[in-house]
DNA sequence: AGACCACTTGCGCGCTTGCGCAATCTATGA
DNA sequence: TCATAGATTGCGCAAGCGCGCAAGTGGTCT
């Protein structure tokens, strides 16, 4: 439990890569904006401030990631997190950062 | 506790920081080495796999994110780890990739 | 069918990153 | 003082990223 183990070079690929979805303001919004339950890409992108495909664009990032899922309802996406950990890694990050 | 505010867009862009110093293999890599305590630059390279200057690089970028601190004794330069939860969040990116 | 809406994808452009290499700085020795 | 070891900095290049824009896809209406 807890142990830091040493990581294989492509485990700490796959690492890497959530570490580079969290590397984006706009991203880091997103998973604010999802918190408080799922949304759509339309929704996403006023509260982000960014136009439709960029936020297509980020929100493709962040589910190669792993840290959300979708979900289609008729014409619309509605995009949510994936687990409450991706919260928890999010809040610890804003912690460190003081 | 544990709420999820939303953040000022300068905040996320520390976030974003830290995000991106967690972005590369070689800097997780790093931050396993230093998980046990201390080394020097030399030490660190050598177990990254990485020439001295490239790891400098790298350390400039964690320190910069405040993730580590460094400390001089004669003419190596020891880094560690700036704080345990900086360990709590690799862990927990660690167990969100399964 | 056609028009419309929500979203995704492809392209092209700047900017940033990671890297190797050479040069430089800092401290310890002879 | 000179030489040497450890670390940092600057430079140049290839690769990657974020963005806007245009085009394409999938679904819902009349």
């Amino acid at each position: 439990m807890s142990g830091v183990d040493a990581s294989s070079d492509s485990d700490r690929q796959r690492f890497a890569a959530i570490g580079r979805a969290l590397a984006d303001p706009k991203r880091l919004c997103v998973l604010e904006c999802l918190s408080a339950g799922e949304l759509s890409v339309g929704d996403l992108s006023t509260r982000a401030g960014c136009h439709v495909p960029n936020m297509s664009q980020h929100l493709s990032v962040l589910r190669s990631a792993g840290l959300v899922t979708s979900r289609r309802e008729g014409s619309t996406v509605y995009y949510r997190l994936s687990d409450p950990r991706v919260l928890e890694a999010y809040q610890l990050i804003q912690n460190i950062a003081r």
